[in-house]
DNA sequence: CTCATTTGACCTAC
DNA sequence: GTAGGTCAAATGAG
């Protein structure tokens, strides 16, 4: 199973290291100067923290993945929003049994690498629509379903063509709550972020938000500040618990990531920040960047908002971490990549408890 | 003109 | 054989 992903372990951890020590390297040239040193101080905190539970969950996931979903949203008390992935590691285990190189995915479905990350968005006034995640995604196919109401939507990455992104997504809205979408990602995105810096285009359910509700001509404008903002006070995020069987590879999407900080995050300690709002905030995922307000609802926005509730003008950093680690995790030629070598997963292990001095 | 969506047909897994 | 997933031509929007 491990060999499933540790192809991309090493570079990820690789990248992650890097990102740090930019950060720790920002953070030395912020705390010599008088520009409001808390502040940056505090967001440097919280990014320098959400590397650090990458590293974690990249260890989880080293050590037989194990169900770290339920535990999530546990330090959320209170959090309209909740969210969690759910990974069908069979799926992914197959698509590796079946891999047969990514450059010869022959669209058929069993050959393509796969995991699925399951959420249920829910959207409880007017703001619909919840299905962008910072991707831009095309739709190319519906189905009606056995049994369900609604037809299932079939979107992939519109970078397949350009950048070999095999990602896709399935979007099919809940029977008995039309306003709850279920959303099953496949696949893992190998392109660029540069759609995650970019509004996403339109999707089916935005345009049903736009038809049904319209009610922000600007939304692909619209700072992620403001559509956490709404998202805090309009959306609920609700997780669709699969069986939840083994966690083979729980780093990829956002929510998936998110899935995994569990209850060990009891053991994580960041004395120096309030729980809430760094904790969660610091988990702002790295895969995703605020483009539309959709694209943040099943993905990024449980974490964004505790972020955002904790610290207004922390988003603007972590937009940019987002950017950092977008463009570090898409470089595949990045040179950080020579740092594997001196990541075994001993090493990663200690990693969390010893970020302080991992800082220093 | 370009790109996204729609939709029926086709393919594959079960 | 059926259901789910994907393809690709037709169509529409910008």
């Amino acid at each position: 199973m491990e060999n499933g992903w540790s192809w991309e372990q090493k570079p990820l951890i690789g990248e992650l290291i890097q990102g740090m020590e930019l950060v720790k390297q920002l953070r030395v040239q912020f705390s010599t100067t008088s520009s409001s040193p808390e502040t940056v101080e505090t967001l440097l905190q919280r990014i320098l923290a959400s590397y650090e539970k990458a590293l974690m969950i990249l260890r989880w996931s080293g050590s037989i993945g194990q169900p770290q979903i339920e535990g999530v949203m546990a330090g959320v008390p209170g959090s309209p929003i909740s969210v969690n992935g759910s990974l069908g590691t069979d799926e992914f285990d197959k698509g590796i049994k079946d891999h047969q190189g990514t450059d010869d995915i022959s669209k058929k479905r069993k050959i393509l690498p796969r995991w699925t990350d399951h959420v249920r968005v829910r959207s409880e006034n007017g703001m619909e629509g919840p299905h962008e995640d910072g991707y831009s995604w095309r739709k190319y196919g519906q189905k009606d379903i056995l049994g369900a109401k609604y037809p299932r939507s079939y979107y992939r990455c519109t970078l397949r063509n350009s950048q070999n992104c095999w990602a896709t997504k399935q979007v099919q809205r809940s029977d008995d709550d039309p306003n709850a979408f279920d959303i099953t990602y496949r696949g893992r995105h190998t392109c660029s972020h540069a759609t995650n810096l970019v509004p996403a285009p339109s999707s089916p359910e935005k345009q049903e938000q736009k038809q049904n509700f319209n009610n922000n001509d600007n939304q692909q404008d619209q700072r992620p500040l403001d559509i956490l903002g709404n998202i805090g006070s309009s959306l609920r995020i609700v997780t669709e618990e699969l069986e939840n069987k083994e966690m083979s590879y729980p780093f990829s999407f956002p929510s998936t990531s998110f899935g995994c900080t569990k209850s060990e995050n009891s053991n994580f300690s960041l004395s120096t920040l309030d729980n809430n709002t760094s904790f969660l905030g610091s988990f702002s995922p790295p895969f995703l960047s605020p483009a539309t307000p959709e694209s943040n609802f099943h993905s990024v926005s449980p974490f964004q908002n505790s972020n955002f509730k904790g610290a207004h003008n922390g988003h603007r950093s972590e937009s940019d971490l987002t950017e950092i680690i977008s463009a570090n995790t898409s470089a595949t030629s990045s040179p950080i990549l020579d740092l594997d070598f001196s990541l075994d997963p001993a090493e990663i292990g200690h990693f969390p408890f010893d970020s302080s001095a991992f800082f220093a």
